[in-house]
RNA sequence: GCGAACGUAGCUCAGUGGUAGAGCGUUGCUUUCACACAGCAAAGGCCACAGGUUCAAUCCCUGUCGUUCGCACCA
C-alpha cells in the first residue's frame, strides 16, 4: 500500500489518545456542584477491580458515555461518576489463586499482610480499568473517582449500619446459611447457584422404615425421620422412635405436612442443622439441631468415626459401611439441584453458623412500591415482573463474609460482659460496662452493602453535600440483568430508607454480549474479546458504534467482525465526506456570524433545500431515539443520513455546483455544506466522540473550541437554519434523484457501462415536473452519466427503455435511447419483470378496494389513498405495455 | 414446577394495525478527480405454525412447536 492510500484513510491511533488527554486538560468532564444548568447525573456502576474490563462493560460504558456527552451538548450540568469497586469475594478470590501459584496461602501470610497484597492488586488493576475507560473516550469526572473502600464510602457503609442495627434491622443470629467450605465463608441466597446434578438417591434402613437420601452422611446429623400425618402406611409409628443408622441412636418418628406421601418412599430423614427444609421441620417441632461439619467442610466430632474426612469421602464410607450391615436397601440414580458457590464452584453446604442480617421486610416494601407506581421504571418493562417477584419472596440478607478484604464490621464485642458495641467511630471501651477488653468483628461486610449505598455515598453523604443536593437523585442507571437483585433493589431500598428517595428514575437494563456463534464468552471456551484489543486494531469510535448499531434493551448481542469492520468503514466514510466536503470549502470565508448564518434562499439550489431538510428529519429522529434510550434505532438513523443522504446524494449532487462557475450558486452551497457538516459533526459526536471532535477542530465554521461542549443540535435549537430547507424543494429533488434512479436501474439491468454516455429524453407530464427538471438537468447529466439529455413531452419511442416516474404529484417519463447501445432482448425482460411486480401490486390493492366492508369501514384517507394507487399502477403498466410493443 | 423473552432475506438483526427494512454475504458492472474500508445495479422473505379479534395482522389476543434466560427445598 502506498502513502498516497494511507492518506485517505482515517487513522485513529493519531487521533484518539491525543484528543482524550486535550479534554481532560481541559477540563470539559467537569460537572458543578452548582450551576445554573438543569442537572443530569448517571453513576457509573463500579467495575469490579478484578481484572480487567471486557466487552460487556465496554457496551455498558459506550451507552452511558453516548447518554452523558448527548446531555452535556443539549445544555444539561452533566455528571458521569466513576469508581470501582473493591469486590470482596471476586478479589480476595483471585489473589488467592495468585497466592497458590507461589506456594502459599492467604492464612500462611496473616491478615495485614493478605490485605496489603490485595492492595498491591488493586493499585494495578484499578489502575489499568481506569486506563481502559479512557481509551474507550469515557467521558467521566475523574475528580469525583471513588473506591468502595475509601474513606468516605466508609464512613457512609458505618453510619447505615450503625442506623439499621438500632432501628432493629441489622441483627446478628443463629441460623443455617449458606456456606461455602472453600472460600470458608457464609454467603447470602443471591450468590449461590443451583447446578444440575446427576446424583444417586440412597434408600436406607431405619429400623422397620425405609427413607431416600442424596446425601447419606448427613445421616450422622439427623434428629427424627417425619412422615406425611395422613400417611396412613406410617400412622402406627408416629410417636414411637427407630433406630439411626452408624450410631446407636435413635430418633422419634414425626409427623409434618412437609413430606410428599407420593415421593419415594414417603419417609424423609430430619437434618436440622444441613438442610434448610429439614431446618424449618426442626425448628416447627423443636428439634435439636446437630451440626456435623467443621468450617472447612470436613466431618466435625459429632460425625463419631467419620470426623476430619470431607463430605464426598464421608459419604463414600457411610455408604460402604450401610452396605456392610445390610442398611443399604437401593441405590438409583437421580438428578436433582445442588448449590454451589458461585465464585469458587465450590458445593455449598448449608450450615449451622453465626451470622450478621439484614431485616428485609420493611425495606423491601417501600422498594416494592416505588416499581408498582412508576417511580423507577425498568427498560425493558418486563424486568420490573422479575424485580417484584424477587422481593415478593424476599429473606433476610445475609451481610457477614468471613473474609478479610471489605469493610471490617463496626462491631465490637466486650471479653467481660459479652456486650456487642455498635458504633460508626471506633470504641475505646465497652458501652455497656466500660470494660476496655473489647475486640472487633473479624468479619467484613457482603461487598454489596457498600454498593447499595453508591448513589449517595460517591456524593459524600452522610454530609449533606451540594453534590447531593444537586444530583441525587440520579437519572439513569444502565447495567446488566445479572445484579438487578444484588445491586438495583438493594440501591433502591437503601436510597428510599435514607435518602428518602430513589436514587435513579429509569433501570436500563442490557443485555449479555455473545460470540458471533451465539456462545457465551469464557476464558476456558478461549472467545473472550478484549475491548482493548479491538481499539487497537479498530479504533475506539468503530468499536462505540458497532455496540450501539446493534444494543437493542434486555437483549443479547452477538459480537461480529464484519459487523466491526462495516463501522470502521463508515467512520472512514465520514472521515473522507469531510475531506472531501473541506476541500471544497478550502477557499470558503467563514461568514461573521459563523454557525447562524444563512444563505439566501434564491441562491440555494434544490440539493441545498433537500439536505437541510433531510438533516431536520435526521435531528429530530435522533432526539427521539436517544430521548427513549433507543441507541441502536439513533445510531442507524446517523448512519443512513450520513451515509446515504448526505455522502451518496448531497456530496455528489452538488459536484456540478461547486465545481461550476456560478460564483452566487457556489458560495451558497458552500455555505450550507459548511453549517451542515458541522451540525452532523456534533450530530455524531456522543456517538463517536474521537473522530467527530478531530473533524470539528477543521472546520470553517463552529462555535466553540471543542465539540464536546458545543450545543447538540435538535430541531427546537436549530430552527432559524432548519427553515431554510424547504419540504416543497425537498420533494422537487426527490423527483430529480427518482429519475436518476431510473435511468441507472436501466444502465444497470442492461449491463450499459458506465463509461458508455447515454441519450436520454425526459418526458414531463406536467409544468412543474418540466420546471424541476430544467432546473436541475446539470444534476441529472453528471449523476447518470449522459452524453445528451432532452427535455422534451415529445419525441420518438422507438428502440427505447422507458421507466415511468411519479414522485408527489410530479410525473415524467423518462426514455433511454437503446439503438446501437445494447440489444434489446435484456430491456424486454427488465419491463417485463417490472411490468409483473406491478400488476401484483395492483391486484392486490384492487381486491382490497373491492371489499366493500372496507370501503365502509376503513378511514377515507386509506380508501382514498389506495384508488389513487390503482389509478396510477394502470397508469404506469400501460405506458410500459405500450413501450413494450414499440421495442419491436 | 413457576415466570419471562425470543422465533422476520443465506447470516446477524431492526421495525410497523394497511402484505416488509438494514448491515454483512451473494451476483453483474465500474479503479470516474472524498472514500475499492468505494460507487452503481440486481437477486433473495406466504415476517415459526394453528386459531381468534378487525374492513385489514408480521404487528393485538389464545394455543402449539422450537430456542434462550431467570426463579424454585421435593428428600
Amino acid at each position: 500500500m502506498s502513502n498516497n492510500e494511507l492518506r485517505d484513510r482515517y487513522n485513529p491511533k493519531d487521533v484518539e489518545a491525543r484528543l482524550y488527554k486535550w479534554w481532560l486538560e481541559r477540563g470539559y468532564f467537569g460537572a458543578q456542584d452548582k450551576s445554573t444548568k438543569p442537572p443530569f447525573c448517571i453513576i457509573l456502576p463500579p467495575p469490579n477491580v478484578t481484572g480487567q474490563l471486557h466487552i460487556g462493560h465496554a457496551l455498558n460504558h459506550t451507552l452511558q458515555d453516548t447518554l452523558t456527552r448527548w446531555k452535556r451538548m443539549s445544555g444539561f450540568n452533566a455528571l458521569w461518576l466513576p469508581g470501582t469497586d473493591h469486590a470482596g469475594i471476586a478479589t480476595q478470590g483471585v489473589v488467592e489463586r495468585e497466592l497458590a501459584k507461589e506456594g502459599q496461602s492467604r492464612r500462611e501470610l496473616g491478615r495485614e499482610k493478605f490485605v496489603v497484597r490485595v492492595w498491591e492488586w488493586k493499585k494495578k488493576y484499578g489502575d489499568r480499568i481506569i486506563e481502559q475507560m479512557k481509551t474507550l473516550g469515557d467521558s467521566c469526572d475523574w475528580r469525583r473517582f471513588v473506591f468502595t473502600l475509601d474513606d468516605g464510602v466508609s464512613k457512609a457503609v458505618r453510619r447505615v449500619f450503625v442506623e439499621l442495627y438500632k432501628k432493629g434491622l441489622i441483627y446478628k443470629g443463629q441460623r443455617l446459611i449458606n456456606w461455602s467450605p472453600k472460600l470458608e465463608s457464609a454467603l447470602s441466597d443471591l450468590e449461590v447457584e443451583h447446578k444440575e446434578i446427576k446424583g444417586t438417591l440412597y434408600h436406607i434402613q431405619y429400623g422397620p422404615l425405609v427413607v431416600a437420601t442424596t446425601r447419606p452422611e448427613t445421616l450422622l446429623g439427623d434428629v427424627a425421620v417425619a412422615v406425611h400425618p395422613d400417611d396412613e402406611r406410617y400412622a402406627k409409628l408416629i410417636g414411637k422412635t427407630v433406630p439411626l443408622p452408624l450410631t446407636g441412636r435413635s430418633i422419634p418418628v414425626i409427623a409434618d405436612t412437609y413430606v410428599d406421601k407420593e415421593f419415594g418412599s414417603g419417609v424423609v430423614k430430619i437434618t436440622p442443622a444441613h438442610d434448610f427444609n429439614d431446618y424449618a421441620v426442626g425448628t416447627r417441632h423443636k428439634l435439636a439441631m446437630i451440626n456435623i461439619l467443621n468450617r472447612d467442610g470436613t466431618l466435625n466430632e459429632n460425625g463419631g468415626s467419620y470426623a476430619g474426612l470431607k463430605v464426598q469421602e464421608a459419604r463414600k464410607r457411610v455408604v460402604e459401611d450401610l452396605k456392610a450391615q445390610n442398611l443399604l436397601v437401593k441405590e438409583e440414580p437421580h438428578t436433582h439441584y445442588v448449590g454451589h458457590d458461585s465464585r469458587s464452584g465450590a458445593v455449598v453446604e448449608p450450615l449451622l453458623s453465626e451470622q450478621w442480617f439484614v431485616k428485609m421486610e420493611s425495606l423491601a416494601r417501600p422498594a416494592r412500591q416505588v416499581v408498582e407506581n412508576g417511580t423507577v421504571t425498568f427498560e425493558p418493562e418486563a424486568w420490573t415482573k422479575t424485580y417484584l417477584h424477587w422481593l415478593n419472596n424476599i429473606q433476610d440478607w445475609c451481610i457477614s463474609r468471613q473474609l478479610w478484604w471489605g469493610h471490617r464490621i463496626p462491631a465490637w464485642t466486650c471479653a467481660k460482659c459479652n456486650h456487642v458495641t455498635v458504633a460508626e467511630e471506633t470504641p475505646s471501651q465497652c458501652e455497656k460496662c466500660g470494660s476496655k477488653d473489647i475486640e472487633q468483628e473479624n468479619d467484613v461486610l457482603d461487598t454489596w452493602f457498600s454498593s447499595a449505598l453508591w448513589p449517595f455515598s460517591t456524593m459524600g453523604w452522610p454530609n449533606e453535600t451540594e453534590a447531593l443536593k444537586t444530583f441525587y437523585p440520579t437519572d439513569v442507571l444502565i447495567t446488566g440483568h445479572d445484579i438487578i437483585f444484588f445491586w438495583v433493589a438493594r440501591m433502591i431500598m437503601m436510597g428510599l430508607e435514607f435518602r428518602g428517595d430513589v436514587p435513579f428514575r429509569k433501570v436500563l437494563i442490557t443485555g449479555l454480549i455473545r460470540d458471533a456463534e451465539g456462545r457465551k464468552m469464557s476464558k476456558s471456551l478461549g472467545n473472550v474479546i478484549d475491548p482493548v484489543e479491538l481499539i487497537d486494531e479498530f479504533g475506539a469510535d468503530s468499536v462505540r458504534f458497532t455496540l450501539l448499531a446493534q444494543v437493542s434493551a434486555g437483549k443479547d448481542l452477538k459480537f461480529s467482525f464484519p459487523r466491526l469492520e462495516g463501522y470502521r468503514n463508515f467512520m472512514n466514510k465520514i472521515w473522507n465526506a469531510a475531506r472531501f466536503s473541506l476541500q471544497v470549502l478550502s477557499e470558503f470565508e467563514p461568514p461573521v456570524d459563523g454557525v447562524n448564518a444563512l444563505p439566501k434562499i434564491e441562491n440555494m439550489c434544490d440539493a441545498d433545500s433537500w439536505i437541510v431538510h433531510k438533516l431536520g428529519v435526521c435531528e429530530a429522529e435522533v432526539h427521539k431515539h436517544i430521548d427513549g434510550l433507543h441507541f441502536s434505532e439513533a445510531a442507524n438513523t446517523l448512519y443512513d443520513f450520513v451515509w446515504h443522504e448526505f455522502c451518496d446524494w448531497y456530496l455528489e449532487l452538488i459536484k456540478p455546483v461547486v465545481y461550476g462557475d456560478r460564483a452566487d450558486e457556489k458560495a451558497a452551497t458552500q455555505l450550507v455544506l459548511a453549517q451542515t457538516l458541522n451540525r452532523i459533526v456534533r450530530l455524531l459526536h456522543p456517538f463517536v466522540p474521537f473522530i467527530s471532535e478531530e473533524i470539528y477542530g477543521r472546520l470553517p465554521i463552529r462555535g466553540e473550541e471543542a465539540c464536546v461542549i458545543d450545543q447538540y443540535p435538535n430541531p427546537r435549537n436549530d430552527q432559524n437554519w432548519l427553515q431554510i430547507g424547504r419540504k416543497e424543494r425537498a420533494d422537487e429533488l426527490d423527483l430529480v434523484i427518482a429519475v436518476i434512479s431510473a435511468i441507472r436501474n436501466i444502465r444497470g439491468e442492461n449491463r450499459i457501462k458506465p463509461s458508455e454516455e447515454l441519450k436520454v429524453r425526459l418526458a414531463p407530464k406536467d409544468e412543474g415536473s418540466q420546471k424541476i427538471l430544467q432546473a436541475n438537468r446539470a444534476y441529472v447529466e453528471k449523476l447518470a452519466k449522459l452524453g445528451e439529455c432532452q427535455i422534451s413531452e415529445t419525441g420518438s419511442l422507438t428502440k427505447c427503455a422507458l421507466t415511468p416516474v411519479v414522485i408527489q404529484s410530479y410525473r415524467v417519463d423518462v426514455i433511454v435511447y437503446l439503438e446501437g447501445v445494447v440489444d434489446l432482448s435484456e430491456e424486454r425482460k427488465r419491463i417485463e419483470k417490472t411490468i409483473e411486480k406491478l400488476q401484483k401490486e395492483k391486484g392486490a390493492l384492487e381486491g382490497r378496494l373491492s371489499n366493500e366492508n372496507f370501503v365502509k369501514n376503513a378511514p377515507a384517507e386509506v380508501v382514498e389513498q389506495g384508488r389513487a394507487q390503482v389509478n396510477e399502477l394502470s397508469n404506469k403498466i400501460q405506458t410500459l405495455q405500450d413501450s413494450l410493443v414499440r421495442l419491436g
